[in-house]
DNA sequence: TGCATCTTTGCATACCATGCAACTTATGTC
DNA sequence: GACATAAGTTGCATGGTATGCAAAGATGCA
């Protein structure tokens, strides 16, 4: 079933610490590895010999094998959660949620080489690409719920989730964020990815007109 | 592999229908399995053998085990596009995807019973649910493309894809139809279907307004 | 230091997935 | 209808994936 998550902010015990440690030379190690040979010549057991850890605690961290090139950072859902409860009351629903995402995009830039050499990885295996859109799913929960707490303002739920608009806003922007990234990795040379990012929340606010042109 | 998915529509050929037969049972067995005893304790044995055929032909039809559960109809992209592609030229892109989208949908009705099983199965694993929505990818790539034809008219789409606009509206539209699913099956009995899909859809046209309430 | 807790590891086991060769079944032709 | 050909099915062998379990090794805390 896999280690729990513990805190997601950096925690100060040397268990933790390590263990931040251990899953990210584990998924390090699947990337570079996935983008030197492909992902599927790739075997758990060379994962774990170049992260230095046995097979059996590679399972520890992973559900599966393809978790390894698929989850990038686990706690990302939770800082665009607590960037969209923490954005200005003045911003609509819309424009919270996109300069949440804009900040996370603008964080992953940080690791820039390996963030790309893992979107190569996923972008050549369409197995690991559909399984990587699939993961979002769980963030997007999470995005809908703060939507909704933003909304509301209390903290009452209700028994079964967020309303429609909620979840549909968090889905819709997620959409919007890969096609963004799609859309920029094919054209990469024609336009830097904030401007394809703004244009289609640009869209997105403007209801999806029909291009006059 | 698997096998190539000759023709779309209903072909004629015995072989053919043998083949697509076979797919059929293999899914249904594995869905039904699955609702039954939970999927995880599913193995491809057991769906092979209620099926009727042995493992390695499971193998023949599925690249893996959860694509069982997870692939209902195979065509139904294609349906889709040539739906988008034959729609009245006077509807918007955004209309004439939700008329697509909505007689897909009227069609899954009438295996309701099978459908239902589906999303009981899918929703009750979390993992196999994201692979479902990694599933749709394709299909939504495939109706970009047709939106592309049908805003453009000719049939040049370019070395490189659809432009930014129709993965767009693609990709949203895909997540519009998750979010009523998923809504309408957590508030089954507060509305009906169609009406949480045209709620959907006229938010998206507005632009994702605040509610006002 | 010493104890409680958590983590890693090896081992055993079962299932998943693919290549290959032999066998069976459709299709089209004579 | 019988034949040659192409297509599909099956069993077997093989290797990778994934989990439970119990022993050994770290870490946290008094």
């Amino acid at each position: 079933m896999q280690l729990m998550s513990e805190k997601g902010a950096a925690g100060g015990g040397l268990r933790e610490r390590k263990k931040r440690a251990t899953r990210a030379a584990l998924s390090e190690a699947a990337v570079r590895l996935a983008a030197e040979h492909g992902a599927e010549k790739v075997t758990v057991e060379a994962i774990s010999a170049t992260a230095g850890v046995s097979v059996r605690t590679f399972f520890n961290y992973f559900d599966s094998r393809d978790d390894a090139f698929v989850v990038i950072d686990a706690d990302a859902g939770a800082r665009m959660r607590r960037a969209v409860l923490d954005a200005p009351a003045d911003l609509s629903p819309l424009a919270a949620l996109r300069e949440a995402m804009a900040a996370e995009l603008a964080e992953a830039e940080q690791q820039h080489e390996l963030w790309r050499l893992h979107a190569e990885v996923l972008h050549a295996s369409p197995h690991l690409l559909a399984r990587g859109v699939g993961a979002h799913m769980a963030a997007e929960a999470d995005l809908a719920e703060a939507i909704a707490l933003r909304l509301r303002g209390d903290g009452g739920t209700g028994g079964d989730g967020p309303g429609l608009y909620p979840r549909l806003l968090a889905a819709v922007a997620g959409a919007a964020v890969r096609t963004s990234m799609d859309h920029w990795s094919a054209h990469q040379e024609e336009a830097a990815f904030l401007d394809v990012f703004h244009e289609v929340f640009t869209l997105l606010a403007a209801g999806l007109p029909a291009p006059s042109a």
